[in-house]
DNA sequence: TGTACATCAGTGAACGCGCGTTCACTGATGTAC
DNA sequence: TGTACATCAGTGAACGCGCGTTCACTGATGTAC
């Protein structure tokens, strides 16, 4: 295959960065290739350097693109129905289309500080934050949550962290420590 | 040098895992080879393999070391001493030495079921979930506070997390929701 | 509109490198007498 | 206690492999006239 026209081009870099977005989140940036990527997308590896300078710049623009996707779905519901979604085995057993918070937490506890992917998971989790009300608390117990489950999954316990945190942040709002209920709703 | 005591051959293994279990949880274990490990206990790498089946051998027996670890300071404080320490940017900073729940997570949502790593977390996580009085949503909180507040590392959004996270768990209890304030201390 | 040429996205082989793992070897340790 | 020999923890070189990255090449696209 020989050149390709500009749009086609343009469509190939996006289809690379939306594929990295989803497999980055399922395997994590160690656990995928630049040739992983290229062969879901259906190109061979060596063109990936003439649109990308690096490794490093596609994940930083795959986190970027997560967190996009996320703000749609983040817009389109409210803070019970959010929390509601985001606390289910099947955002659990599918990384690759969920949170970026939660999918790409591994991988960014380990890049250097000033890096692009971190810059853009910082403003992503500002997203987060912006969306629970600037409640911070409870960014991190769904994120935790769902951490913990992902790292518990086949086990008991999984199921049971998903339920408990589901039921700390919705019927009102009560404390992690009480026991849910109809307080303070509304 | 030619063969060593059992006894020496016995405290070489101990501090292989030791090492493991800090070098795991500072830079995962994708980003720490063999070699390193016996680097910084002092051997070359080709003996590892007198003492362990594999790369993922050392691993459990790693995620293991360092839930044991943690079991004594669980044990030495009570539960607002427990967060209040674990909230801290101390620990945030210190992970080869933190929390394993929070430091293996990134590590642990990728190993497949069944596995002994795996085993080991999950078991560990239990021993958070017992010491927080089986509230699996404040270890929820805990836990993802402390992996955003690493990821976010450098940013002013890291230290406010941690002090949302406090707020939320500490001064009996109040919603995560509220903002921190002196009201019902004590 | 048509022709001639330059561009450059994508190909596929190759690179150097570090990884997990193996192995022949060493020589102090542990054991049998 | 002393001697002779087997064991085996640790050494260091080597292995095959997959990785990120590079590069000469291809040929359709884009452009200049």
């Amino acid at each position: 295959m020989g050149r390709v026209s500009q749009a086609q081009a343009q469509e190939n870099r996006k289809r690379i960065v939306e594929t990295a977005a989803r497999l980055f989140r399922e395997r994590g940036v160690a656990g995928v290739s630049v040739a992983d990527v290229m062969t879901e997308v259906g190109l061979t590896h060596g063109g990936f350097y003439k649109q990308f300078a690096s490794k490093e710049a596609l994940v930083a623009e795959a986190v970027g693109q997560a967190f996009a996707e996320s703000r749609d779905l983040l817009a389109g519901l409210d803070r019970d129905s959010f929390v509601e979604w985001y606390l289910t085995p099947e955002h659990r057993d599918d990384p690759g289309a969920g949170c970026p918070a939660a999918g790409f937490s591994g991988d960014m506890a380990r890049e250097d500080e000033g890096n692009a992917a971190l810059t853009a998971y910082a403003s992503g989790v500002g997203l987060y934050a912006q969306r629970m009300g600037e409640d911070l608390a409870a960014v991190s117990t769904l994120v935790g949550a769902m951490v913990l489950a992902r790292a518990t999954a086949g086990t008991e316990l999984s199921d049971r962290i998903l339920e408990a945190a589901k039921a700390a942040l919705t019927a009102g709002g009560s404390s992690p420590r009480e026991a849910p209920g109809p307080a303070r709703a509304g």
